[in-house]
DNA sequence: TGACAAATTTGGAACGTTCCAATTATGTCC
DNA sequence: GGACATAATTGGAACGTTCCAAATTTGTCA
């Protein structure tokens, strides 16, 4: 039932010329004849013929492949970032292994040794907690270039491309301090990674530059997850000089935020001030709105794909660090603090 | 730079044995001496040999590449389902080419081309809208397995992994008649998917059942996303005679009915029953958390991906059709309708 | 028409692996 | 020690493409 592959040498002989031709006009080089190029042409339509890429990879030794490796797919920034990458990838005539580490290190070892085998022209990676700049070592040194997106490597000889996270959350701290909050707190995250120390130091540096005293209780660590919101906020009520608002390490803690406030009877965007981090699509619909500071996921993947695609087209490899801009979208979740609430009450 | 590779020969020939034998050390065969083995083992890792696996494909003319597209991967269910495949994929050996096709027909036939010159052993496809048998018809004929996940293709000579659509519906809806609403709309979704007619039969019968009779103003249309559900809500507040509660297409558009509830000062879950469709992940962690029909998505991705890994296998083309059961997972979304409440006035 | 240039076509080697058939080494038994 | 079975190894062809150098055809000009 699978009958023999119609190749090259088939459509050659059916169109009554030599291989060489035949590839020639696969290729589209300008050296064939018009009346030949469309004879062929006619013929692959005719018998179905299909361009066997992974033979032409051999030859050529470079594919046009290019493997992608995200830590977390099920986390919609990730999958947005994931989209813009597919976008241009595919539109460059390129095809993506996407693979999931699942924040697990083993786990990308194992996708990025196996797209290794398969021949990726170029790796675009979101590492897995814990990664570093050793791992991906081998592969560099082959010469295969790599672009290390959304959290950074430090030492590891790869183009980054990373969000401003200081600025990013020194301006939404700002703003809250400018509707007059003044016990601010920060949720969700772990010291582990290098996204969350500088969102904390701009953070940190809000508070100073407002002559705000810094008080690390209101640094509630948790898992950057929806989930994780859940239980900051959970902690935060067992505090007894409760912050009126907080900065959110994403956007998807920042949810979690909003339903542990509700689940507490505090009405997130009233009573308690609530700014997430990357504008995720749901964040403009969501009631109420999310202010967030916005990295546009989406642009992020398509510039770190051109980045690569770049970097596979020059041969070169010198790296390239860019930081992507970002800005505060003021929505309706971070409320101005309301005198006498009951946070204020409990307190 | 890029210096060339070294090979199955060079190896060979560090370990003073023949390329053959190198060969049967590389796919584990009981045919090769332990000293050899070792050996060769060693000189492996010595010179850091990365195995070509696009040399072997070329060979076996079978390759270890599986195919997957989605139609939405920003659609957490989606993501889910794709991660869930990933983690059957990777285990079996195998690598993926995922890919989003934005449920544009064109770029789904686009990236299965590629997919296909790349020389893919199976595809996963959850179609696009508007997909016809015939797009996958050439595919097919070449003997190339495809399993269909998701929404049916029905013509179509593949196997299908679908979840019970019809069955979660009616459960659901019997659910909120249970709880004592009478005027129950169903939000969200397009008349083109089938996935969309089995649901909105299944919310059709159960009403039926309950003797009440069915009045097609409740069933409103909407993009099948957060934005959509909003969208529904405000259309849904314009009517004369108000539903009570809800059965929503999917959770995201749940979500935004939610949203959408809150905006126009209904409390979802006590003022009004809202239900989903197939338990995200979030739908657990929400405030209210949402009552909903589960489909695991995970666990369907993975469903989908050990099918298509039995038929690349068997290399027989026989098809199976596999409908997943559901549950339904009441928690806190779906309230009882409150007599006497401003949906009632506003009547 | 012959000479030359330009345009087009072509055979064969090469890419890195697997597989077959054949060869060589090792072990066992009387 | 020879005959035989078994274990281990091996050379070469094959997979479907690209690329090079060379060959062939076509066109132009005096």
């Amino acid at each position: 039932m699978t009958r023999a592959r119609t190749t090259v040498v088939d459509i050659a002989h059916a169109a009554g010329v030599s291989k060489s031709t035949v590839s020639l006009v696969l290729q589209g080089s300008p050296l064939v004849n018009e009346k030949t190029r469309e004879k062929v042409n006619s013929v692959i339509a005719e018998l179905g013929y299909v361009y066997n890429r992974g033979a032409a990879n051999l030859r050529q030794s470079r594919s046009k492949i290019v493997g992608i490796v995200v830590n977390d797919l099920t986390n919609s920034f990730f999958a947005e970032l994931a989209v813009g990458m597919d976008l241009v990838v595919q539109s460059a005539g390129y095809v993506q292994f996407l693979a999931h580490s699942g924040e697990s290190v083993d786990r990308q070892r194992e996708v990025i040794a196996s797209m290794r085998e398969n021949g990726i022209a170029g790796l675009i990676l979101s590492p897995a907690r814990g990664t570093e700049a050793v791992d991906l070592k081998p592969l560099i040194d082959s010469g295969i270039p790599v672009v290390v997106v959304v959290r950074n490597l430090p030492g590891a000889r790869v183009s980054t491309l990373l969000s401003d996270n200081y600025t990013g959350a020194r301006a939404a701290v700002r703003h809250l301090v400018s509707l007059g909050h003044s016990r601010i707190g920060f949720m969700g995250g772990f010291l582990d990674t290098a996204v969350f120390a500088e969102r904390l130091r701009g953070y940190r540096d809000a508070l100073l530059e407002a002559g705000i005293t810094v008080d690390d209780r209101l640094v509630i660590h948790s898992a950057p997850s929806r989930a994780g919101g859940v239980a900051a906020v959970e902690r935060m009520v067992l505090l007894t000089d409760q912050p009126t608002a907080a900065l959110c390490l994403n956007d998807a803690v920042a949810f979690g935020v909003c339903d542990g406030l509700r689940s507490a009877g505090i009405e997130p965007g009233k009573g308690f001030g609530v700014v997430g981090f990357d504008d995720v699509i749901e964040a403009k619909t969501a009631v109420p709105a999310l202010t967030t500071v916005s990295v546009d996921p989406q642009g992020m993947g398509q510039r770190a794909a051109q980045l690569l695609l770049k970097q596979i087209n020059a041969g070169g490899n010198e790296q390239e660090s860019l930081v992507t801009s970002v800005r505060l979208v003021v929505r309706q979740s971070c409320g101005a603090p309301v005198k006498n609430n009951h946070l204020e009450e409990l307190a």
